[in-house]
DNA sequence: TCGATGCCCCATCACTGATAGGCTGCCAGG
DNA sequence: CCTGGCAGCCTATCAGTGATGGGGCATCGA
């Protein structure tokens, strides 16, 4: 029993229970071990939570990067669209990610995508505006939607995709008018 | 006391220590009062938490509306910036907003805000899109903001205010220059 | 005066994350 | 081959959490 086979029992508790109900307890019953042994894992379990935020993200996380000869609006677009699919994949992905402190190691990921834009044309300022606004628009989007799927009342009969890709058009195209 | 004095306490608690440090009886020592005589005021600690968090954005919620003479670019940036000034004057103010379920009093104000834009010339679907995503970028902003105030270790050395600014004017712009 | 009800208390529950310290088996060094 | 160390799990226990049941007191209307 390694990290991985416990962060993987944790993404599916996750799914199954919601994040409220992944306690180190629950947690350790599935894996068929008692519950401080996951101690000897993890430091404590803001760290496991880490380690699922993490691993959620993984498949955006290791998307293949933007070549020069890709399109800056198709791939601004792609790119929020990954780390949407990210969050979703998991039940309450977007408050598993909204509370971990990311791990550092992907930030010379952002900055490839930051010198793309400024290869494609984008001043660096206006680069590092479009990719923070797009990141928070998807968290906050994501988190309002996973959080109408958790209580059962239903809310406006609203296309979350479409009103997300309206709202992602909307950001792209005020990126590509900007004076320059 | 009522749910009021309660409320008030609860939110000086919040900014004190933080969300995750606000717990019934922590609460009840503040107030004078055993843990259990919350339970009289509340029904649970989710309902007291959605009371804190309709409290927290009461500056927000009870703003004037718009009225027909004003511009609609300028009253939805404006929107927007009062909604992030209640989330940003408690801490944690996001992630206390995020874990509530509205309550549905604000409904009409919603429509006639959508009214106004409408009138102001944009398309329902537009106006709706605008405000979903106005909304959704400021809840995603202000959340990642506040996580970064928490956690100690430094950040990249970012002008939140001026990044919010911009990102919103993306959006803004978005709107006003699609096809009509 | 008396009963009802608003408001609070005490006692206690199940559950949570976390720590201390002990047992066991495997694997490398003599 | 033996033997010491340590990886990996265990038991026992802690303080703190949200929540419930039932008791008591005081105030207020009939």
């Amino acid at each position: 029993m390694d990290r991985d086979t416990i962060v993987n029992e944790a993404l599916t508790l996750l799914d199954e229970l919601g994040l409220d109900a992944v306690s180190t307890r629950q947690l350790a019953k599935r894996l068929g071990v008692e519950q401080p042994s996951l101690y000897w894992h993890f430091r404590n379990k803001a760290s496991l939570l880490d380690a699922m935020a993490e691993a959620a993200i993984a498949s955006h996380a290791t998307a293949p990067l933007p070549t020069p000869s890709d399109d800056w609006r198709d791939w601004l677009a792609e790119n929020s669209r990954s780390f949407r699919r990210a969050l979703l994949a998991h039940r309450d992905g977007a408050r598993l990610h909204a509370g971990t402190t990311p791990q550092g190691t992907d930030l010379s990921r952002a900055l490839h995508k930051l010198q793309f834009l400024v290869s494609a044309g984008l001043p660096e300022h206006d680069a590092r505006i479009a990719m923070l606004t797009t990141s928070h628009f998807t968290v906050g989007s994501v988190l309002e939607q996973q959080a109408e799927e958790n209580d059962d009342s239903e809310g406006p009969g609203l296309d979350r995709a479409e009103a997300f890709e309206a709202g992602l058009a909307l950001i792209v195209d005020g990126v590509a008018n900007r004076p320059r």
